[in-house]
RNA sequence: GGCCCGUUGGUCAAGCGGUUAAGACACGGCCCUUUCACGGCUGUAACAUGGGUUCGAUUCCCGUACGGGUCACCA
């Protein structure tokens, strides 16, 4: 059965570079029907921050790729947090030390700090490496702080098939004998992530291409114990752009990089995931770009994994976001949207008619805003607004005609509705011989002030009622 | 700098020895229309470069350039 899991650090908030590593590891296991494992790399006590182990977990709800093993819910491997599974490396690191795979280390950071000067290409010196038996005993018993560290081999190559990349070959002197456990007696992620993915049963190591040169040594201490590799996805890199055409790995500085930030931003959880999806994975035999979560399901394969980075696009995300937010049925739009209007909405304007021309000309949420100001307060405007070509209106008679009749019959009607406004409005083109683009042109811009809006000059006055359209059309009049 | 990986339009990308080199976003135009948006149609735009291999290379091999990653008691 395949088995993967996504092992994130609680550092803070979840970056969506990671969320699509998450993904792509939950689509490998569902695609085969397989488990997901969630497992928390809190091994750095130092970078640890409160509160980011529920911002994955809740993100990771929030977008569907529930784990079937892991924190809180456990498992038959756990526990599924590292810190409280501090014994068993140390356990698995002493195993190697007596099998030879590895060495205690009492050289101290001072003497490393000194050598990294001295020699700028860095690197240990391997000083401890054949310290003997009993030294390191008497050390030990001395108290003197210790790291244990891997025993590389010197020569050779060490190589291994990567599914997206395929063979990747290293020679054995570029490797460094690397610290398995630190002085603080945690281990570091290069030994603590090897023993839990074959503990756990993982048989998809699915990550970051960042960790394509440092997995030959994961792959040695595999080969150390005899336990079997598991199958390498490494996933290519996400690129922001930069402001001078570079790019480089996404980061803050590229704008709202975190899934949260995102949703605060007015994007759906759906919309995001749709499109990181795509982000360094193509399906096969696709006509559609639209993916949910069971649809990637079905369709992901790792051969269409991608190997050159990807560069994330705004633009696109923002497309995506558009059309889910389209697709939404009314009540379901309107459940939401709340959460995203930041003012208070006057007794004179029909909300639902209102939203329901806004929800098909925003792309966020957050767009909201901005879009319904108009129908709040009118904005200021130029007269010559009213002058159009496309409409042949080049003089402001011809407005003043309009809205003056355009008053009269409005001022009349008792229903308010768009098919009564036009209806009853549509005489006053025959009457002044006009067109109906001239029309409702003049009183477009009267009842709204602005050049382009959601919606036509009815559906406008219907949202915002007689008495403040007719008060948006006295006003007109009184500039011409 | 050493090592590893990558390179198809501005971006995401299909392609896996013979194609008019798909499609999507963005951009331009046209149509629809009471403006905008939606929708429909359409246009501009790409195989980094030099050598091979081959009857034939975007596709395979080597070099070069460029880009990225990595060389931590971080993951």
């Amino acid at each position: 059965m395949t088995v993967t899991r996504f092992a994130p650090s609680p550092t803070g908030y979840m970056h969506i570079g990671n969320l699509r590593t998450a993904l792509y590891s939950y689509l490998i296991a569902k695609h085969d029907g397989g488990k997901f494992i969630l497992r928390i790399e809190d091994t750095d006590r130092e970078r640890l921050v409160e509160g980011a182990t529920d911002i994955i977990k809740s993100t990771l709800a929030i977008t569907g790729l529930n784990y079937d093993e892991g924190p809180d819910i456990g498992g038959e491997h756990g526990p599924y947090v590292q810190s409280e599974r501090k014994e068993i490396y140390m356990e698995y690191a002493k195993k190697l030390v007596d099998m030879g795979y590895a060495y205690y280390c009492f050289c101290s950071k001072d003497r490393l700090e000194k050598l990294h000067e001295e020699d700028s290409v860095g690197g240990y010196d391997r000083h401890c490496r054949n310290l003997s038996k009993e030294e390191a005993l008497k050390n030990l018993k001395a108290g003197i702080p210790f790291v244990i560290r891997q025993k590389m081999p010197l020569e050779g190559t060490t190589s291994y098939v990567d599914s997206v990349y395929g063979e990747i070959s290293m020679d054995n002197s570029e490797l460094q004998d690397q610290i398995l456990i630190k002085a603080d007696g945690y281990p570091t992620y290069n030994f603590c992530h090897v023993v839990d993915d074959y503990l756990m049963g993982i048989t998809h190591v699915v990550r970051g291409s960042e960790y394509l040169t440092s997995t030959p040594k994961y792959v040695l201490l595999y080969d150390a114990f005899g336990w079997e590799r598991p199958v390498y996805v490494h996933l290519p890199l996400l690129m922001g752009k930069n402001e001078d055409g570079s790019v480089s790995k996404l980061s803050k500085r590229h704008g709202a990089v975190s899934f949260q930030d995102l949703v605060r931003d007015g994007y759906l959880p759906e919309a995001i995931i749709n499109y990181i999806a795509l982000l360094g994975w193509c399906p096969k035999n696709s006509e559609s770009e639209f993916f949910d979560l069971d649809g990637l399901k079905a369709a992901f394969t790792i051969d269409g994994v991608s190997k050159s980075p990807a560069v994330f696009d705004f633009d696109k995300l923002l497309w995506f976001n558009g059309e889910y937010i389209h697709k939404m049925d009314e009540d379901e739009f309107n459940s939401v949207i709340y959460k995203f209007i930041d003012k208070e909405i006057p007794e004179n304007i029909k909300r639902d008619k209102m939203l329901s021309l806004l929800r098909t000309r925003i792309s966020t949420f957050k767009e909201i805003n901005d879009k319904m100001d108009f129908f709040i307060t009118l904005p200021e405007y130029d007269k010559e607004l009213f002058l159009n070509k496309k409409n042949k209106i080049s003089d402001y008679d011809i407005v003043r005609s309009v809205l003056e009749e355009a008053r009269l019959t409005l001022s009349s009607l008792d229903a308010f509705d768009n098919d009564t406004l036009f209806a009853s409005l549509m005489p006053i083109a025959e009457k002044l011989a006009i067109k109906t683009g001239t029309l409702m042109w003049c009183i477009r811009i009267a009842v709204s002030g602005m050049a382009a809006t959601p919606g036509g000059a009815t559906e406008i006055m219907e949202v915002i009622g007689k008495e403040e359209s007719l008060k948006r059309i006295d006003k007109a009049l009184s500039m011409l």
